[in-house]
DNA sequence: CATCCTTTATTAGGTTGGTTACGAAAGTCA
DNA sequence: TGACTTTCGTAACCAACCTAATAAAGGATG
């Protein structure tokens, strides 16, 4: 790579600095010393480091306070990019953004989950490269490429666990393949843990707050994030609510489980309710066969929001399953919010947001300690797409990786 | 205080080092090392460090291997001790256990939570002093007391946000008292999180692994332990697993909640349903009235051993419920193990365990990724208790308390 | 059994990432 | 204008590590 070597020296101090200027947009040299505990002679030397390395740029006086005013400092949001590739059901979505996290160019296309690793991948690194270069985004300030997609995975292997979407990607080195063909560094992760970390570094939530976020696409997962960073647990397949059980007595799941949220409240869940609700399908023009569901879901939710008192109730009912889940959530993570982020959010996410945080006051145990705050997504339907983008930032810029191998994107070839 | 000052130089280094020694009972420096990853010189340093505070001694040789043989070195339990002192809804245990995390004296009695908190509170410390004197433990040499009780807490402030178990201990200021009427730190916390650190603490499972704790006394709680710490959350209100809903469809419970797990499978639940049953109220001698339905508990899980099989049916009834439980704590902790802890495991362990183990098997979502193991108490009926203790140890001398202030025990007086 | 080799532990000195102390710069206020 | 306040950089120092060399305690070997 061209750029400078980012890392010469105290990569944890650094990571944190940068970490607390991204979040606050513009902070002075006082504030920063103040956040971190560090003195302004540290903080002085960090910073001229950062500015050194183009990262950061001062940006004009903060108020006056009596004596020599504070310099405002902000990031260079063009200093650096990183690009997100969402592998969903029936879609791919690409997102480039800035080292804000900001969306810089986007495209998304159909088709390429059914087809074999071998032949998407590559397709995959061909919209990549076009994206960099309808951008104008040079290559050399990309940091790396966050792949995120659903299911158990190994996150160290770059490898899915589950022979989704098709038998020939169990077990296939997706991560390593795309990062041969691009030549960048290509990090696999959860699509709701990537969504999780992309609504904290987008600014949906307080920084220093631990968070909950449900998110729903397709299916239903779920993330947590405690003290800036996501909980990984044991092999980073944590927080999978959408195969919690919401009633011992329900039907069996193919996951092994019964009574799972995702059949309960899930966006196929909901399509399979309205298709049996006598006189909704002929009124929404639902297509019992259809196999993107999504688009049928979408419309249930439109027609929820014009003010159908069926899809409503739907709606409504699918919001108190997962008011539940949000629930279990809160008690078992104890957090102080939950975002909702994904497309299947989108489109009736007002609904989704009051009914859950009614739920949540009423039921969780903890309130008596604090309130939690049910919030929407910043991020919109490619939060997970804008979180795999993230994920490479702040794996690459705030975390200073001396942590483990695991957290490390694979290298390019 | 008489013994020296404990943390001069490097908190946390020596606080690892001395968690290692205590994890592997007898360790040699280059192991120290390879675990830590600083070097020899480092290590002997602050191994000398801690042996200068009497806190490690050197104990032999280790076994040849072609050159100097390797001196091991271990901890010298008797050098600290810490008190752990657990209110229940009925009853009280206090013990002292050493540097080890091992027992040294202990005594139980009742009624006291019964009692308002301006009487109850100096009658448990005479407790706490006359085990101390009794056991002969040098009171320079006890570092605090881990005061643990069930419910929502506010662990800064050292007091309780529910009117459990009388009106009169909402909001008391608990730890600030007993620590003013015995002179030492009380460091307040929940009962299952305290017995999950203390089963890390004592051995039930590997170190380095992410684990779940279910506590089941009267009612039934959780912990979870990342990386050696319990976590937190934002509150420390976190893993209440005894008010989640495994039943959307199920009764009304105190808490705001519907079908909390509490209700399905805690013991009064199963006392409730052992009345229930045609003859086996008869058969047990339960009592109805009894408000100490712990013990009604106890025989219910006697019987089950003892091969009734009404009563067997009902036990395992209420493990399948905290299978489903423990499902749930898997899949949003992503944990490699499940310890049973607490008074209520004791009686009938092995039923609970099989088949949690087997419920767990069945229907966690991540399976595919690792097994969970379900593994049995280290401590006992007392886990809650010997935890508080080792709440204290670990506070003082392993995580080298730079932390937030939090986790700092409130001083004596 | 004296010598050599291997491995462990300690000592000495260097590097990194912070600290405190102080002074220069850049404003406000009287 | 001059006194005062506050920010920010420099210099010197310190804690916690590191590397490299050395001492100590064995086993293997001629």
């Amino acid at each position: 790579m061209a750029t400078s070597p980012i890392w010469a020296s105290r990569p944890k101090t650094r990571g944190r600095v940068l970490d607390l200027i991204r979040a606050a947009r513009t902070i002075t040299r006082i504030e920063l010393a103040e956040a971190t505990g560090l003195t302004g002679a540290t903080i002085s030397e960090v910073v001229r480091e950062l500015m050194g390395d183009g990262l950061v740029v001062e940006a004009g006086r903060g108020a006056p306070t009596g004596g020599k005013p504070r310099t405002l400092v902000q990031l260079n949001p063009l200093a650096r990019y990183s690009v997100g590739v969402q592998l969903e059901r029936n879609t791919c979505v690409i997102v480039v953004v800035d080292l804000a996290g900001r969306q810089v160019a986007r495209t998304s296309f159909h088709g390429v989950a059914q087809m074999p690793p071998q032949q998407a991948l590559p397709l995959v690194a061909a919209q990549v490269d076009a994206l960099l270069t309808t951008a104008a985004v040079d290559r050399d300030k990309v940091l790396g490429v966050g792949l995120v997609s659903y299911g158990p995975q190994d996150r160290r292997a770059g490898v899915l666990l589950t022979p989704q979407p098709t038998d020939a990607w169990l077990d296939y080195p997706v991560a390593r393949r795309l990062a041969e063909s691009l030549g960048l560094p290509v990090l696999l992760d959860n699509d709701a843990a990537a969504a999780t970390i992309g609504e904290y570094w987008l600014g949906a939530v307080d920084p220093r707050s631990t968070y909950g976020c449900i998110y729903m696409a397709s299916g239903i997962g779920g993330g947590v994030v405690v003290a800036g960073e996501l909980y990984r647990g044991s092999s980073s397949n944590s927080v999978e609510i959408g195969h919690i059980s919401i009633d011992v007595n329900g039907e069996q799941c193919p996951c092994g489980n019964v009574g799972c949220l995702e059949n309960y409240a899930g966006p196929s869940a909901l399509v399979r309710q309205a298709l049996a609700t006598p006189g909704l399908a002929q009124r929404l023009a639902l297509n019992p066969t259809d196999a993107d569901f999504l688009s049928e879901f979408a419309r249930i939710g439109a027609a929820a929001n014009a003010g159908d008192p069926a899809a409503r109730g739907l709606l409504e009912q699918s919001a108190r399953y997962l008011g539940f889940a949000a629930v279990t959530m809160a008690s078992l993570f104890d957090v102080d919010a939950i975002v909702l982020a994904g497309p299947s959010f989108a489109v009736a996410g007002s609904i989704y947001q009051a009914v859950i945080q009614q739920e949540v006051d009423r039921r969780t145990f903890a309130r008596r300690a604090h309130r939690v705050r049910v919030v929407p997504s910043v991020n919109g339907s490619d939060a997970a797409a804008i979180g795999g983008a993230v994920l490479v930032l702040q794996s690459e810029l705030t975390l200073g990786h001396p942590r483990q191998e695991d957290a490390r994107p694979v290298p390019a070839s």
